[in-house]
DNA sequence: TGAAATCTTGCACGCGCTTTCAAAAATACG
DNA sequence: CGTATTTTTGAAAGCGCGTGCAAGATTTCA
């Protein structure tokens, strides 16, 4: 067996043209169908298949798509990301997974995947300017963004309602009696924190509340942790914690295991997204459930739709929360 | 700003010769330095970047390397994935992330990363068929096996080594007294359980000891649960359960913990990864370290040595496990 | 049976790039 | 200053594939 069989060792081996391969491998080509079938068992004994890096090359597509994903290890992005990829892969797309490196620059990772001829690219990491928007668009491949809204840029968007979300939490908290309240945010310049505490203080100033003390993390259940065991130590009686994610929710129910603290009796904590290991352990998490599955599916019918129709408007969804009621809030 | 900007367009604009602005960008080539700066300015401001999938027709390499990783939600795939990334994109590779579906066909997705013209291909998911090792030699992309070896076959792969990773923990739970241990696999024909299992068999042997009940999950948690809670309320007395990894153990800590029993007083409970989580919660798992960073290099090196030296031996590389002594045994 | 309509097929071109080859320019040396 | 040597450059030939076009084969219909 060669090293590379090309339609040209398929022609030869069936007697026919190049471009009848061609044909034979592109479904409603104009072939007879007797020799369509001929041409394909050819090939399937000389184990030919099309290059889809020349393919790509001819202006038909290429059937790549460029998904920058953060780090990987945390719950919330490794589970994202198994639903994008299955789906991506199940409608017959290839992934091309790009990292988002701490203070990595999604920016470059993009224009590298440009590269490549993506069809189209689905962001749910890192902060994209409107610079690399506009360099997609100009290559035409649409840009999806995941968790995460650029304002007036027309870049399509599927993220959770953050806000609502925050709502449910508070509304609860305040409901089992809870007015010594804080939060503990995620890192920075991130628009699920922003949103999220947007939401929290909305809620809060709805009951004449206000948050007793703000803390932040970097959403690792280590930053939890830390920053549990500072606010439970800080000598202020809090009875309730808020966290922008999981991961530190769980960071603080164990400090508060160490503080000797009983949750949710002495203090509430609580998490978002709802990720698989929330409902595990010491305490499982009262949260707020973020639809992963429903976000991958709409994410790739907005890329679909875009790439479809480039010059449609731009469209963000808003996927649905519930609350999850648990036991440590 | 053109919806595509070749190299033609750049040539145009810098009054050279197509030629010219390939060399430009390939470095090392022959080209004046003034000429050559003088190309790159003008491509940089047309916004040109050469079109990787037309430069990997012409012979040179396309970057793309396919990775084929399990179910991404768990915590150990997800790890070794984050790794793999990291150090494929920090190499200038391109990963081509294939989902190893449920009961999926390897073969298939392999075979359709193949038609990419990957350079090569790691999989640290399913099995893979000799088949399908031929097939990726005869089109000279090497494939790179993780944590499963095939036997004969030409494959080059990198394993922790299971087995002295079991002997470590049956060591410790002999030295504590515990005679009475049981075993919790993971999914059937899989290389990790067999080899591990194994491992046990032969270090209890060696004490003359024999396994006293065998359960089988699937590697996830919700399977340790529900097993530790069949192997807890079998009526007979266990003093210990080893499991094939981390995530069934702490379903079997949570079993425990439902029975009353305690961790690890009444019951010993050891894992196997040491995945973050494993150092987290109720109660922190004496485990066996697999180094999965060390496991990324090593793939790579070998994917790398092969491609430059496709006739070399075969290598299976095993890397060193280390006994993480914590609460759980 | 013959002409018109329909399929089927092969040729040749182009996608965007790299690279060989030979010609042209620049440099070296006597 | 002339020739030998080296460097730089452009023309052209692919890489493997899809597809428009026109010629050839087949079918249809009168």
């Amino acid at each position: 067996m060669s090293i590379r069989v090309t339609a040209d060792d398929v022609a030869q081996a069936a007697g026919v043209s190049r471009a009848m391969v061609s044909r034979a491998f592109t479904p409603g080509a104009s072939v007879s169908a007797k020799k369509r079938e001929h041409v394909l068992a050819v090939a399937q004994a000389l184990g030919y298949r099309p290059n889809l890096i020349a393919r790509g090359l001819t202006g038909r597509s290429t059937g790549l798509i460029a998904v920058v994903a953060g780090e990987i290890s945390r719950p919330y992005e490794a589970w994202l990301l198994e639903h994008l990829v299955f789906e991506l892969s199940s409608r017959g797309y290839q992934p091309l997974l790009l990292p988002a490196l701490r203070g990595g620059n999604v920016t470059e990772m993009i224009d590298h995947a440009l590269a490549y001829q993506v069809e189209g690219a689905i962001v749910a990491a890192g902060s994209v300017s409107r610079e690399i928007a506009d360099r997609c668009r100009a290559s035409g491949a649409p840009l999806v963004l995941i968790g995460r809204v650029l304002e007036s840029s027309g870049v399509d968007a599927v993220c959770c309602d953050n806000i609502k979300g925050m709502h449910l939490l508070v509304n609860r908290l305040v409901q089992q009696g809870r007015r010594r309240i804080a939060w503990l945010g995620g890192t920075e310049d991130t628009f699920s924190d922003q949103e999220r505490r947007l939401g929290v203080e909305q809620a809060l100033s709805h009951y004449g509340l206000t948050l007793m003390a703000v803390h932040r993390g970097d959403f690792s259940l280590q930053s939890g942790l830390n920053e549990g065991l500072a606010l439970l130590g800080a000598g202020q009686p809090l009875d309730a914690i808020i966290c922008a994610n999981d991961a530190m929710a769980l960071g603080v129910v164990e400090a508060a295991a160490q503080r000797g603290m009983r949750v949710p009796d002495e203090i509430a904590v609580t998490g978002f997204d709802d990720v698989p290991s929330a409902a595990w352990g010491r305490c499982p998490l009262t949260t707020v459930r973020n639809p992963v599955q429903e976000t991958a599916l709409e994410a790739l019918r907005l890329l679909e739709a875009r790439v479809k129709t480039p010059t449609r408007a731009t469209q963000i969804v808003r996927v649905g929360v519930t609350l999850v009621e648990r036991v440590s809030a």
